[in-house]
DNA sequence: ACACGATTTCTAGCAATGCTAGTTATTCGG
DNA sequence: CCGAATAACTAGCATTGCTAGAAATCGTGT
């Protein structure tokens, strides 16, 4: 079986290549820019060889997406992992998160923003987004005994920051403030909980 | 010049009518159904009328966007004088925001999603979109004594809740929860301060 | 070494999209 | 009632996602 193995190795490897490709494209020039054509051309086939590897387009975003969540998992783990003090670590949580969608936007859209048809929250749940999330939880969980239902909120609250100022609807300027403002609003009410 | 004015007259009507549609059709089945087309084909008449009125497709979602503003303005408004307590005040606004993302999901997609070249927070923004926006300030202001920046954080926190809630990214059942959570983190906090 | 069968890959094309050039129809002033 | 200006339409272009059918490639058995 060892010619059905490198076949296999090889078309697993284009595979990447293409999901690679993709992502690569749409962070240079926007998911816009990331036709059929001009993928096929970058990858050097022809069209009809990403529709062997997938039914279409969309999934190629949404491969591309899911390989994005474990970026993403990897670096709230990294931001909460470097703090000691549970504020600190909530604070650098949501830094990272932001830093993330600014960073690699096109990524962040197809994770969050394009209709990507990946289930969230439930058993289907990519693991690594289910690891994302509980990153958030984590940090959140010296501030509430529950603390699901707020990390839903305060995750919309950075999707939100992250996404109105990408489109150009909150200025650049201030966004380190607006960070600051949300996690002491967080912290502080945890403290009085506590 | 009664004939001209007559022409005018007309052509406003007309220009009101091809954006109303855009916006029914829109609602009724997303923005990827309207297409010039099909927009040509409901206010019968051909494709290139659309372009004597309009610089392209964009420009017609941006005026939806905009005629959208001044009934989010008026519904936040509505909401706000409804209500005596600044607390309640402040839940009714949250409350009426999102019912309104909920209930018009295309518009506010037009509004606050898509990329419609409009100014916003600079001179240039649409004085509805100010307003709207106005409306959220009065509704925080109880609460902080600088509530600009407050009002952006909250406004991504409520514009997180409508997008990630429409993309299936969170679940539908506890969206009321939600918004209590994220009213009451203001106001607890501002009493605090007070 | 070579031909056959299966698999892979490509060329060519479809329908739909946003948009526009050039022609036809309409309207109004003299 | 004619001629000029305005308005609207038909027809078409380039680009998109996607696919059918031909061509090429590859592994195998004699």
């Amino acid at each position: 079986m060892s010619i059905a193995a490198r076949r296999h190795r090889e078309r697993a490897q284009r595979h990447d290549l293409i999901v690679a490709t993709a992502r690569d494209l749409a962070e240079a020039e926007g998911w816009d820019a990331v036709t059929t054509r001009r993928l096929a051309q970058l990858v050097e086939y022809s069209q009809p060889v990403l529709y062997s590897h997938f039914d279409g387009k969309d999934a190629i975003v949404r491969a591309v997406a899911i390989e994005g969540f474990a970026d993403l998992a990897a670096q709230l783990t990294h931001a909460r992992s470097g703090a000691d003090e549970p504020g600190l670590a909530l604070r650098a949580v949501c830094g990272a998160y932001l830093a993330f969608a600014a960073e690699r936007p096109a990524l962040y859209e197809a994770m969050f923003v394009l209709p990507i048809d990946v289930k969230f929250a439930s058993e289907e749940t990519p693991p690594d987004l289910k690891a994302a999330f509980g990153e958030l939880v984590g940090a959140i969980k010296p501030f509430d005994a529950h603390p699901e239902l707020r990390t839903e909120v305060v995750w919309a609250a950075l999707h939100g920051l992250a996404v109105l100022r990408r489109g150009g609807r909150i200025p650049a300027d201030a966004q380190e403030a607006r960070i600051d403002l949300l996690v002491s609003q967080i912290s502080e009410a945890g403290s009085l909980r506590a």
